[in-house]
RNA sequence: CGGGGUGUAGCGCAGCUUGGUAGCGCGCAGCGUUCGGGACGCUGAGGUCCCGGGUUCGAGUCCCGGCACCCCGACCA
């Protein structure tokens, strides 16, 4: 490929809505443009990284033995009422109507359709298990796309689909995703780690993200560190770091104390010159429905919403308004536990200790509140853990807490969907059994600017040879030399004829805008051929991702460069 | 959806306070000199100043309304 005529040109600076490293190098680098907020063009060299991407899970979801195949973008209606998803999908999804008036979704996941299509084409137990998936773009209305390609509103995931007639077969259809994954992300050059993760909105109780840990990722992933636990923040939980031995006996009752103005913990923590885990803080919530709940908690914890949204089963989680706060018998700044008339969640992290807790009357506090004394509440996991909290598997190491992008999850949902859909095979006891099955995604996009954000140096990308657009990157200087161009036109023509994929730098361009954009385009290897260089009919290579380069006769340099990118892993 | 910010040439920005013929750098085109780390000179092209309304003799600038984009949060895979 000639440079002069590549489709996309570099700019020395980054538009001004570009943030993060990896955003700034590819619209400088002329990976994708945007075209409107959350929607990207893949310019000609990013095209290439994605195949290239796609190329790799391709080969590694086909020797697991799953299949590819396609389902169209635009989905009906009908279906996703079967499952419900009609209707709790609406905020974030587009939609459309055909000219006769019927609704359709610009797909936001394809579990209903595949399962539609299993339904036909696998009738019985002895066509199981079985594995499809394709890529396909996908369409969510992201109430804030951000940071390029990291969250976007249209985008192209491999999404596959297992099919077992049990829960045993399931667990290994899950286990062969699982190191397909592992291997699919070594192989594009990313980091990445499995974390235990909340199902959300595909339902099912098991399921693993893939993050890429970066400071750019908006993921939070609690990691542990002395054993493999780890968790994105919205599951993770903690060992018990202190005694929760039940003191009530020797505690006495309740009793008053007057806490003029002070209606926080920080507060309290002023004027009653106790720490704020001697406090208890309670938090009067109320779900999508209206439904009120108190949720009870340490003074130096904070609730996780995402945990609260699962244990209540809602979408949403407010705060309470002062009707609420009335009819359960609460003072806002003074809101206590004790006798209070609503549904209570006591957090898991609040021990036997004597606590000084709201009075639910103005101005007043009590001391010595003790849990499953002097209140009784449901017991949960709610709370938010924290850096330095004890891993709850090894109960050794501590909790750090990291940020990640989110490149792939797989779930293992079982008979979520074919329960709603009346997906059915005929199993070999002659009963007909509901497909139990799982579902996995990886993001293209996403793990592109990843490999960016993770791949670069001051001056530009650094590509892992496996997704760079080019293997080779010819530079001629200066290219109006009739002896120079000879020679690097011959040299590109005998690595292309040995397959290699080569990008030749034919523009009219000074020495220092050349190196300065090889250095940005982050081709493996650059291969310089220059009058200087021809006076001792050599050319020089340079790996982008050293700073040492070598001289060699031209006249062996294809072979040499042959050698090298056969050298790269595949 | 809440909070904040920004819309002026392909990109980065100034001009707006105090209304009076739209600028700078990079990039782009032509010519010449250069040619191993973002060269130099000369000439030139390129703008509905986000959109609509208003005030005014006159609006990029002031007022009103809208839209878009970015950031933080919420939400979300």
């Amino acid at each position: 490929m000639r440079q002069s005529k590549l489709f996309g040109r570099t700019l020395r600076e980054a538009p001004a809505e570009a943030q993060t490293p990896g955003h700034r190098l590819m619209l400088r680098a002329a990976i994708a443009k945007p075209l409107a907020a959350g929607l990207y063009t893949w310019l000609p060299l990013g095209f290439r990284v994605q195949k290239k991407v796609e190329q790799i899970i391709r080969e590694e979801q086909d020797r697991i033995g799953a299949q590819e195949m396609e389902m169209p973008v635009l989905t009906p209606a009908e279906t996703w009422k079967q499952t419900g998803r009609w209707d709790s999908l609406e905020p974030i999804t587009f939609r459309t109507k055909d000219h006769n008036g019927r609704e359709f979704m610009v797909s936001y996941t394809h579990e209903e359709f595949v399962h539609l299509h299993a339904m036909q084409e696998l009738q019985s137990y002895r066509q199981m298990p079985a594995m499809v998936y394709h890529f396909q773009s996908k369409g969510r209305d992201e109430a804030r796309p951000r940071a390029g390609l990291l969250r976007v509103r249209e985008f192209v995931m491999k999404d596959a689909y297992s099919f077992d007639v049990d829960q045993a077969g399931l667990e290994k259809s899950y286990a062969a995703q699982f190191g397909a994954y592992e291997k699919s992300f070594a192989r594009m050059g990313l980091d990445a780690i499995s974390v235990e993760s909340d199902t959300g909105a595909m339902g099912g109780d098991v399921a693993h993200e893939f993050q890429v840990l970066t400071e750019v990722g908006e993921d939070r992933i609690a990691v542990c560190t002395n054993c493999d636990y780890r968790a994105n923040m919205e599951k993770a939980t903690r060992s018990a770091d202190r005694d929760g031995a039940q003191v009530a006996g020797k505690v006495a009752a309740p009793s008053e104390m007057r806490t003029p103005g002070a209606t926080s913990i920080e507060e309290l923590e002023a004027s009653l010159k106790q720490p704020a885990e001697a406090f208890l803080k309670t938090l009067l919530l109320r779900d999508a429905k209206g439904t009120v709940v108190a949720v009870v908690l340490p003074g130096d914890r904070e609730v996780n919403e995402a945990k609260l949204r699962k244990i209540l089963g809602t979408s949403e989680v407010k705060f309470a308004n002062d009707a609420d706060f009335a009819a359960a018998g609460g003072v806002p700044g003074f809101i206590g536990p004790v006798g209070l008339k609503v549904r209570t969640l006591v957090d898991s992290s609040v021990d036997g200790r004597a606590y000084i807790a709201g009075a639910n009357k103005k101005d007043l506090h009590l001391r010595d509140v003790v849990n499953d004394r002097d209140f009784k509440g449901e017991r949960v996991d709610a709370h938010d853990i924290r850096e330095g909290d004890l891993c709850p598997k090894c109960g050794k190491g501590h909790l750090q807490i990291k940020r990640g992008v989110e490149v792939g999850n797989i779930f293992a949902y079982g008979t979520y969907y074919s329960d709603k859909m009346n997906a059915t095979f005929l199993a070999e006891d002659g009963t007909r059994k509901p497909f139990v099955g799982g579902s996995y995604g990886i993001g293209v996009g996403r793990a592109v600017q990843t490999i960016i954000e993770t791949h670069h140096d001051d001056k530009g990308i650094v590509w892992p040879p496996q997704v760079a657009p080019y293997e080779v990157h010819v530079l001629a200087l200066p290219v109006n030399d009739d002896a120079v161009r000879a020679k690097a036109e011959a040299l590109v023509a005998e690595l292309e004829t040995r397959d290699i994929e080569v990008l030749y730098d034919d523009r009219d361009e000074s020495a220092g805008v050349k190196f300065a954009d090889a250095d940005l385009l982050g081709i493996p290897l650059r291969v310089t051929v220059s009058k200087r260089n021809l006076k001792e009919n050599a050319a020089e290579l340079k790996l982008r991702s050293s700073s040492d380069s070598q001289m060699v006769p031209l006249d062996t340099a294809a072979e040499r460069i042959a050698e090298i990118v056969a050298s790269w892993p595949r």
